[in-house]
DNA sequence: GAGAAGACACCTGTAAAACT
DNA sequence: AGTTTTACAGGTGTCTTCTC
Protein backbone atom coordinates (compact mmCIF):
# COMPACT_ATOMS: atom_id res chain seq x y z
CA UNK A 1 0.00 0.00 0.00
CA UNK A 2 2.85 2.85 0.47
CA UNK A 3 4.57 2.04 -2.81
CA UNK A 4 0.83 2.95 -4.58
CA UNK A 5 1.19 6.25 -2.07
CA UNK A 6 1.67 9.77 -3.97
CA UNK A 7 0.28 12.24 -1.33
CA UNK A 8 3.66 12.00 0.69
CA UNK A 9 5.18 13.87 -1.82
CA UNK A 10 5.81 17.94 -1.87
CA UNK A 11 2.79 19.59 -4.06
CA UNK A 12 0.95 16.11 -4.30
CA UNK A 13 -2.67 16.29 -2.06
CA UNK A 14 -5.40 13.66 -2.32
CA UNK A 15 -7.18 14.98 -5.68
CA UNK A 16 -3.41 14.58 -7.90
CA UNK A 17 -2.96 11.36 -6.67
CA UNK A 18 -6.23 10.27 -7.59
CA UNK A 19 -5.70 11.73 -11.00
CA UNK A 20 -2.66 9.48 -11.49
CA UNK A 21 -4.05 6.71 -10.55
CA UNK A 22 -6.97 7.16 -13.10
CA UNK A 23 -4.23 7.38 -15.83
CA UNK A 24 -2.72 3.90 -14.61
CA UNK A 25 0.11 5.16 -12.33
CA UNK A 26 -0.82 3.03 -9.51
CA UNK A 27 2.48 1.99 -7.92
CA UNK A 28 5.62 4.15 -7.82
CA UNK A 29 7.24 1.85 -10.49
CA UNK A 30 4.58 2.64 -12.75
CA UNK A 31 5.38 6.90 -12.24
CA UNK A 32 8.91 6.11 -12.34
CA UNK A 33 9.12 5.03 -16.20
CA UNK A 34 6.55 7.19 -17.34
CA UNK A 35 7.89 9.35 -19.76
CA UNK A 36 4.88 12.28 -19.57
CA UNK A 37 1.39 13.15 -17.45
CA UNK A 38 -1.77 15.08 -18.44
CA UNK A 39 -1.69 18.22 -15.95
CA UNK A 40 2.28 17.69 -14.87
CA UNK A 41 4.74 20.25 -16.63
CA UNK A 42 7.95 17.89 -17.16
CA UNK A 43 10.34 19.33 -15.27
CA UNK A 44 7.88 18.73 -12.39
CA UNK A 45 7.75 15.35 -13.62
CA UNK A 46 11.28 14.57 -13.30
CA UNK A 47 11.49 15.99 -10.03
CA UNK A 48 8.76 13.78 -8.64
CA UNK A 49 10.27 10.78 -10.37
CA UNK A 50 13.64 12.05 -8.46
CA UNK A 51 11.45 12.31 -5.03
CA UNK A 52 9.91 8.85 -5.21
CA UNK A 53 13.66 7.41 -6.20
CA UNK A 54 14.72 8.93 -2.85
CA UNK A 55 11.33 6.84 -1.07
CA UNK A 56 12.61 3.54 -2.53
CA UNK A 57 16.02 4.70 -1.08
CA UNK A 58 14.42 5.13 2.05
CA UNK A 59 11.55 2.16 1.98
CA UNK A 60 12.29 0.77 5.14
CA UNK A 61 12.85 4.16 6.85
CA UNK A 62 9.39 4.58 9.02
CA UNK A 63 11.49 8.32 10.34
CA UNK A 64 11.11 9.31 6.61
CA UNK A 65 7.88 8.77 5.96
CA UNK A 66 6.22 10.23 9.68
CA UNK A 67 7.10 13.56 8.17
CA UNK A 68 5.73 13.67 4.69
CA UNK A 69 2.68 11.75 5.25
CA UNK A 70 -0.92 13.07 6.44
CA UNK A 71 -1.21 11.61 9.80
CA UNK A 72 -4.25 10.66 8.48
CA UNK A 73 -3.10 8.45 6.01
CA UNK A 74 -0.08 6.87 7.42
CA UNK A 75 -2.61 3.45 8.23
CA UNK A 76 -0.90 2.92 4.08
CA UNK A 77 2.14 2.39 5.53
CA UNK A 78 0.64 -0.67 8.59
CA UNK A 79 1.45 -3.66 6.40
CA UNK A 80 5.25 -2.38 5.26
CA UNK A 81 6.37 -1.77 9.26
CA UNK A 82 4.07 -4.41 10.49
CA UNK A 83 6.99 -6.33 11.67
CA UNK A 84 8.12 -4.34 13.78
CA UNK A 85 4.79 -2.73 14.79
CA UNK A 86 3.87 -3.06 18.22
CA UNK A 87 -0.45 -2.18 20.45
CA UNK A 88 -0.26 -0.27 23.50
CA UNK A 89 -2.66 0.58 26.01
CA UNK A 90 -1.96 1.92 29.34
CA UNK A 91 -4.01 2.12 32.62
CA UNK A 92 -3.40 4.97 35.47
CA UNK A 93 -4.27 6.03 38.96
CA UNK A 94 -7.10 8.48 37.25
CA UNK A 95 -5.86 11.34 39.12
CA UNK A 96 -4.85 14.65 36.82
CA UNK A 97 -1.29 15.38 36.19
CA UNK A 98 1.04 15.96 38.22
CA UNK A 99 -0.30 13.56 40.47
CA UNK A 100 -1.19 10.92 37.97
CA UNK A 101 0.26 7.53 37.77
CA UNK A 102 0.92 5.26 35.57
CA UNK A 103 -0.32 2.27 36.74
CA UNK A 104 0.20 -0.58 34.10
CA UNK A 105 1.23 -0.50 30.42
CA UNK A 106 0.98 -3.57 28.13
CA UNK A 107 2.84 -3.63 24.62
CA UNK A 108 1.82 -6.31 22.57
CA UNK A 109 4.50 -6.77 19.52
CA UNK A 110 1.84 -9.50 17.49
CA UNK A 111 4.06 -12.11 19.41
CA UNK A 112 4.33 -11.68 22.51
CA UNK A 113 2.27 -9.51 25.02
CA UNK A 114 4.54 -7.88 27.41
CA UNK A 115 3.16 -6.15 30.56
CA UNK A 116 5.21 -3.31 32.97
CA UNK A 117 3.48 -2.63 36.57
CA UNK A 118 4.17 0.11 38.78
CA UNK A 119 6.52 -0.33 41.63
CA UNK A 120 7.34 -3.85 39.43
CA UNK A 121 8.63 -3.35 35.81
CA UNK A 122 7.57 -0.28 34.65
CA UNK A 123 10.91 1.39 34.37
CA UNK A 124 12.37 -1.39 32.19
CA UNK A 125 8.82 0.29 28.93
CA UNK A 126 11.30 2.75 27.97
CA UNK A 127 13.47 0.35 26.35
CA UNK A 128 11.18 -2.62 25.25
CA UNK A 129 9.99 0.49 23.04
CA UNK A 130 13.05 0.82 21.15
CA UNK A 131 12.61 -1.63 18.73
CA UNK A 132 9.33 0.08 17.62
CA UNK A 133 8.68 1.34 14.48
CA UNK A 134 5.21 1.53 14.42
CA UNK A 135 2.48 2.15 17.13
CA UNK A 136 -1.17 1.44 17.58
CA UNK A 137 -3.49 2.65 19.73
CA UNK A 138 -7.12 3.56 20.60
CA UNK A 139 -7.32 7.36 21.54
CA UNK A 140 -3.25 7.67 21.88
CA UNK A 141 -2.84 10.37 20.34
CA UNK A 142 -4.93 11.81 23.23
CA UNK A 143 -4.18 10.27 26.48
CA UNK A 144 -1.64 7.27 26.11
CA UNK A 145 1.29 9.26 24.52
CA UNK A 146 1.06 12.41 25.97
CA UNK A 147 0.91 10.76 29.19
CA UNK A 148 3.89 8.26 28.76
CA UNK A 149 6.04 11.48 27.54
CA UNK A 150 5.23 13.03 30.73
CA UNK A 151 6.06 10.15 32.49
CA UNK A 152 9.05 9.16 30.92
CA UNK A 153 10.72 12.87 29.41
CA UNK A 154 13.27 10.75 27.54
CA UNK A 155 11.11 8.33 25.54
CA UNK A 156 11.73 7.50 22.47
CA UNK A 157 8.25 7.25 20.90
CA UNK A 158 8.81 5.23 17.10
CA UNK A 159 8.20 7.56 14.42
CA UNK A 160 4.49 6.06 13.06
CA UNK A 161 1.48 6.52 15.27
CA UNK A 162 -1.49 4.99 14.20
CA UNK A 163 -4.39 6.04 15.90
CA UNK A 164 -7.72 3.57 15.48
CA UNK A 165 -10.39 6.09 16.76
CA UNK A 166 -9.45 8.52 14.13
CA UNK A 167 -8.97 5.31 11.69
CA UNK A 168 -12.41 4.14 12.64
CA UNK A 169 -14.22 7.13 12.91
CA UNK A 170 -13.71 7.37 8.86
CA UNK A 171 -15.10 4.32 8.51
CA UNK A 172 -18.06 4.85 10.21
CA UNK A 173 -17.12 3.48 13.51
CA UNK A 174 -17.62 5.74 16.34
CA UNK A 175 -17.76 5.52 19.53
CA UNK A 176 -15.30 4.46 21.95
CA UNK A 177 -13.30 1.16 22.35
CA UNK A 178 -15.80 -1.13 24.46
CA UNK A 179 -18.78 0.21 21.77
CA UNK A 180 -16.71 -0.45 18.70
CA UNK A 181 -15.51 -3.76 19.52
CA UNK A 182 -18.64 -5.82 19.34
CA UNK A 183 -19.44 -4.50 16.00
CA UNK A 184 -15.70 -6.30 14.94
CA UNK A 185 -17.36 -9.52 16.34
CA UNK A 186 -14.86 -8.81 19.70
CA UNK A 187 -16.46 -10.45 22.88
CA UNK A 188 -14.37 -10.31 25.80
CA UNK A 189 -14.34 -12.85 28.77
CA UNK A 190 -16.75 -12.45 31.16
CA UNK A 191 -14.75 -11.54 33.82
CA UNK A 192 -13.59 -8.33 32.43
CA UNK A 193 -16.43 -7.94 29.53
CA UNK A 194 -18.09 -4.59 31.96
CA UNK A 195 -14.62 -2.99 33.06
CA UNK A 196 -13.83 0.24 31.86
CA UNK A 197 -10.90 2.67 32.06
CA UNK A 198 -12.50 3.63 35.77
CA UNK A 199 -12.75 0.40 37.01
CA UNK A 200 -9.06 0.31 36.38
CA UNK A 201 -8.41 2.84 38.72
CA UNK A 202 -10.66 1.08 41.26
CA UNK A 203 -8.70 -2.17 40.56
CA UNK A 204 -5.63 -0.56 40.95
CA UNK A 205 -6.74 1.11 44.23
CA UNK A 206 -7.66 -2.66 45.69
CA UNK A 207 -4.71 -3.86 44.49
CA UNK A 208 -2.93 -0.74 46.39
CA UNK A 209 -4.80 -2.19 49.72
CA UNK A 210 -3.52 -5.80 49.62
CA UNK A 211 -6.31 -7.71 47.25
CA UNK A 212 -3.85 -9.62 44.83
CA UNK A 213 -6.44 -10.70 42.60
CA UNK A 214 -7.30 -6.93 41.58
CA UNK A 215 -3.77 -6.97 40.05
CA UNK A 216 -4.48 -10.12 38.35
CA UNK A 217 -7.95 -9.01 37.09
CA UNK A 218 -6.77 -5.46 35.39
CA UNK A 219 -3.46 -7.09 34.16
CA UNK A 220 -6.28 -9.16 32.42
CA UNK A 221 -8.48 -6.19 31.24
CA UNK A 222 -4.94 -4.42 29.97
CA UNK A 223 -4.38 -7.39 27.88
CA UNK A 224 -7.53 -7.44 26.41
CA UNK A 225 -7.54 -4.02 25.37
CA UNK A 226 -4.50 -4.33 23.69
CA UNK A 227 -4.95 -7.59 22.21
CA UNK A 228 -7.96 -6.33 20.32
CA UNK A 229 -6.34 -3.46 19.14
CA UNK A 230 -4.91 -5.87 16.66
CA UNK A 231 -7.95 -7.29 15.60
CA UNK A 232 -9.09 -3.87 15.22
CA UNK A 233 -6.08 -2.66 13.49
CA UNK A 234 -6.07 -5.56 10.78
CA UNK A 235 -9.75 -5.45 9.87
CA UNK A 236 -9.29 -1.28 9.26
CA UNK A 237 -6.81 -1.75 7.59
CA UNK A 238 -8.45 -4.67 5.19
CA UNK A 239 -11.70 -2.35 4.73
CA UNK A 240 -9.52 0.82 3.72
CA UNK A 241 -7.28 -1.14 1.60
CA UNK A 242 -10.45 -3.02 -0.02
CA UNK A 243 -11.78 0.08 -1.23
CA UNK A 244 -8.56 0.54 -2.74
CA UNK A 245 -7.49 -2.76 -4.86
CA UNK A 246 -10.79 -4.71 -4.57
CA UNK A 247 -12.83 -4.45 -7.52
CA UNK A 248 -9.81 -3.53 -9.73
CA UNK A 249 -7.32 -0.65 -10.62
CA UNK A 250 -7.37 2.62 -11.62
CA UNK A 251 -11.26 3.55 -11.01
CA UNK A 252 -11.09 2.37 -7.71
CA UNK A 253 -8.24 3.72 -6.83
CA UNK A 254 -9.26 6.86 -7.60
CA UNK A 255 -12.88 6.98 -5.76
CA UNK A 256 -11.34 5.92 -2.56
CA UNK A 257 -11.28 9.07 -0.74
CA UNK A 258 -14.96 9.50 -1.88
CA UNK A 259 -15.85 6.06 -1.35
CA UNK A 260 -14.67 6.30 2.88
CA UNK A 261 -16.73 9.35 2.94
CA UNK A 262 -20.10 7.98 1.37
CA UNK A 263 -19.42 4.77 3.99
CA UNK A 264 -19.44 6.87 6.60
CA UNK A 265 -22.45 9.03 5.55
CA UNK A 266 -24.26 5.78 5.25
CA UNK A 267 -22.80 4.24 8.44
CA UNK A 268 -24.16 7.50 10.26
CA UNK A 269 -27.25 7.55 8.66
CA UNK A 270 -28.04 3.84 9.76
CA UNK A 271 -26.35 4.38 13.09
CA UNK A 272 -29.21 7.05 13.37
CA UNK A 273 -32.13 5.19 12.58
CA UNK A 274 -31.59 2.29 14.40
C1' DG B 1 4.99 34.98 -24.84
C1' DA B 2 1.36 36.97 -21.97
C1' DG B 3 -2.89 37.05 -19.69
C1' DA B 4 -7.05 34.63 -18.07
C1' DA B 5 -9.23 30.84 -16.07
C1' DG B 6 -9.42 26.80 -13.53
C1' DA B 7 -7.64 23.33 -10.39
C1' DC B 8 -5.41 22.37 -6.53
C1' DA B 9 -2.54 22.47 -2.14
C1' DC B 10 -2.17 24.50 2.02
C1' DC B 11 -3.32 27.41 5.87
C1' DT B 12 -6.45 28.90 9.57
C1' DG B 13 -10.25 28.75 12.80
C1' DT B 14 -13.81 26.03 15.00
C1' DA B 15 -16.07 22.09 16.98
C1' DA B 16 -16.09 17.41 18.43
C1' DA B 17 -14.53 13.43 20.70
C1' DA B 18 -12.57 9.58 24.02
C1' DC B 19 -9.13 8.35 27.26
C1' DT B 20 -8.40 7.15 32.77
C1' DA C 1 -12.90 17.22 34.18
C1' DG C 2 -9.05 18.39 31.39
C1' DT C 3 -6.46 17.53 27.47
C1' DT C 4 -5.39 18.18 22.60
C1' DT C 5 -5.39 16.02 18.21
C1' DT C 6 -8.18 15.55 14.31
C1' DA C 7 -11.90 16.46 10.93
C1' DC C 8 -14.10 19.78 8.49
C1' DA C 9 -15.12 24.05 5.99
C1' DG C 10 -13.81 28.19 3.91
C1' DG C 11 -10.36 31.37 2.16
C1' DT C 12 -6.06 32.32 -0.25
C1' DG C 13 -2.09 31.83 -3.03
C1' DT C 14 0.32 29.12 -6.55
C1' DC C 15 0.81 26.45 -10.54
C1' DT C 16 -0.65 24.65 -15.00
C1' DT C 17 -3.16 24.78 -19.11
C1' DC C 18 -5.49 27.10 -22.65
C1' DT C 19 -6.31 30.74 -25.89
C1' DC C 20 -4.96 34.43 -28.61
Amino acid sequence: MLKRTFVHLPGVGFRTEAHFWRQGLVTWEDFLVVEGVSGLGSARLRWLQAELQQSLVHLDEPGYFAPRLPVGEYWRAFRHFRAKAAYLDIETSGASWPHLLVTVVGLYDGRAMRQFVQGHNLEEFPEALEDVDLIVTFNGSQFDLPVLKAYFPHLRLPPLHLDLRFLLTRLGFKGGLKRIEPRFGIRRPPAVEHLDGYDAVLLWERYQRGDRTALDLLLEYNREDVANLETLMEQAFEMCQGLLVGGGPGDKLSAFNSQLSAIKKKRLKLTAES
